[in-house]
DNA sequence: CTGAAAGCGCTTACAG
DNA sequence: CTGAAAGCGCTTACAG
């Protein structure tokens, strides 16, 4: 039961096998130079002993340690945010069906001052490193361009500097989204919004609701926009504001399912009836939009795809296989109750 | 900008500092044996030239690596559930304060099966490993009592193992909740459950819950027990099986609040009023819950404190400053509108 | 097909 | 107060 206090070592093995350490390395690294005689005893009393190779030893040794970082901005426990969650779990899939481990990073203070965006790189630490969530004031991203260190952003893209990402089509998102309101009739759309001026997606998001609304001959009107700081309370605040300043608001376009669900919160609070009051649409389709009261109709994003084609495109960075992933993945409109378009449940929505 | 292809390595800094690589060791290990001079021009040119010791060898030669690995059951999208995440960002906060690392770590069938959480440790490749939402399949923790391999439990026990753990107090928060329903005139009170007789602290919920009741001289009744699974969906079929089976259920008692959102939106769609028609309490208050409409009333289990203390704890153990930790933490019920306690928002529930 | 030796980049007794 | 040397546990040319 209880393993004896030293563990083995390649010694062990080289010894009990009666072969030089060497041999030992090299059945463990499936060299096909070695007969097939000598290694299948090798293998028996690697078998026989229960020996694990030190993984210190072999990234010492390797110069890689087959382990990747995931950063997330210091948010306010960022990792029960569902947006980083799903994402997450989708490197850590692919990571671990890739024989990857993952490793945990928030970008404070301390981690940019002190330059850690290197030291994992440089103290061997970390083959890799996805970011997601950064910001405009991350701007330490630019000393990862160069590519000598592998670095991607997730779901997010810089038109600033020359970055690896992976990233849904949020402008078409977006699009789709305000398209959906124009044509329920709404006229004074109201816009919570969050990161805009400072994630480069948050603009996109604004961008192509100004340009939709636009395209359909309602004029802008920066009274309907207003900030919910991409958080539920947030969203409360931005939509007791957007109402207090726009009494004949029909609809509410929020930037993220969070907002949209504090803002229907308030709603709700105000005595006022979504959709038939006031329509509501988010975006990320995160799994508690299905299951708001009324059900939120949002831009569904493939955030665990994301990770997992993320975290693929990482490793082939790794191997050389590729030296540049810009891409681009497809994103739609998934419509529920909030919207007032789908008047019973499992009916399909018209797309008019 | 783009630094020299080769990184600096400890014998560099000997040599710019004309010492040997034992002096820069020692200073880099704060050793007060070194003169204040020769410190101090070690430092300078360490400074000068960003080097970065190499973790690798450090942990090579250290036999420890300063990581310690979070392992959770394999659901689907684990580190997307808020509960997880709750506690993950208390551990992973705590971990960085204290100068560790953070791995993530999946109970796949093949970490149990390869003994991985062995491997983990003997690999050297962590020092200590926190399990959150282990449940009795998880058999494999038996081979970790032995106190050889730093291991703990994050809001859980085991009454079968001797195991260190961190954990709430589940029974007194869920005789709270039913006492509380109770106390409101509720006789017909339906439980869903989830994990119970997997999971230990699910059956703790559910032991409670049945005390309160009989204490309260309400006889027990089978038929108001259901299974929901822990999410959402679960939740709602579960809530309807309830209603079918007990059409004059006036209270529900959820076993976690994933579930109890699940259980309102049924309800919800059936056409019954939360909480006039039906009362509804939940578990864990995860954030979610107070954005609910109407509020989730639940048991408030402090997540995010929980990780923090079980990863010092866990720091501790590694040190050896304690050979076993076994704690409980407070808990209490957080009264919202979905109980009917609460008339209006803003005004303090009474306890009667 | 296999082994001896140098090397990966540190730490830590042991001398002096 | 400082240095030479052995060691941590592997891998990988280089010989043979």
């Amino acid at each position: 039961m209880n393993e004896s206090k030293r563990r083995y070592t390649i010694k062990d093995i080289a010894e009990q096998s009666s072969v030089s350490l060497s041999t030992v390395s090299l059945v463990l690294n499936d060299n096909p130079r070695i007969s097939q005689t000598t290694r299948a005893r090798v293998l028996k009393t690697i078998e026989r002993l229960g020996y694990q190779p030190n993984r210190m030893a072999r990234a010492l040794a390797w110069r890689h340690t087959r382990t990747l970082a995931i950063l997330v901005p210091q948010l306010r426990h960022a990792f029960a945010d569902v947006y980083f969650g799903e994402i997450v779990s989708g490197i850590y899939d692919r990571a671990s069906g890739l024989g990857y481990k993952i490793l945990l990073e928030v970008a404070r203070n301390e981690f940019i001052d002190n330059k850690e965006y290197h030291q994992l790189y440089d103290q061997k630490f970390v083959d890799g490193m996805l970011f997601i969530g950064a910001n405009s004031r991350h701007r330490f991203v630019s000393e990862l361009t160069d590519g000598s260190r592998p670095f991607m952003l997730v779901n997010n893209y810089s038109k600033e500097f020359d970055l690896n990402y992976v990233v849904s089509n949020y402008r078409y998102g977006a699009w789709q989204a305000a398209q959906h309101l124009v044509r329920l009739g709404h006229k004074r759309i109201g816009f919570i919004g969050g990161g805009v001026g400072e994630i480069q997606t948050s603009q996109d998001i604004l961008d192509a609701f100004k340009e939709a609304i636009e395209d359909s001959g309602i004029g802008p009107d920066p009274n309907l926009i207003v900030d919910g700081w991409l958080t539920e309370e947030g969203g409360m605040k931005a939509a007791e504001e957007l109402l207090r300043r726009n009494p004949d608001v029909t609809a509410i376009f929020s930037l993220n399912d969070r907002m949209a669900l504090g803002a229907i919160k308030k709603l709700n609070e105000l005595g006022l009836r979504v959709p038939q009051d006031v329509a509501v649409v988010g975006f990320d389709d995160i799994p508690q939009a299905s299951f708001a009261i009324p059900g939120l109709t949002t831009v569904h994003q493939p955030l665990y795809e994301i990770g997992k084609l993320a975290c693929e495109r990482m490793v082939e960075l790794i191997h050389g296989k590729v030296s540049r992933v810009q891409e681009v993945m497809p994103i739609y409109l998934t419509v529920r109750e909030s919207c007032g378009a789908r008047l019973k449940d499992g009916v399909a929505a018209p797309t008019i």
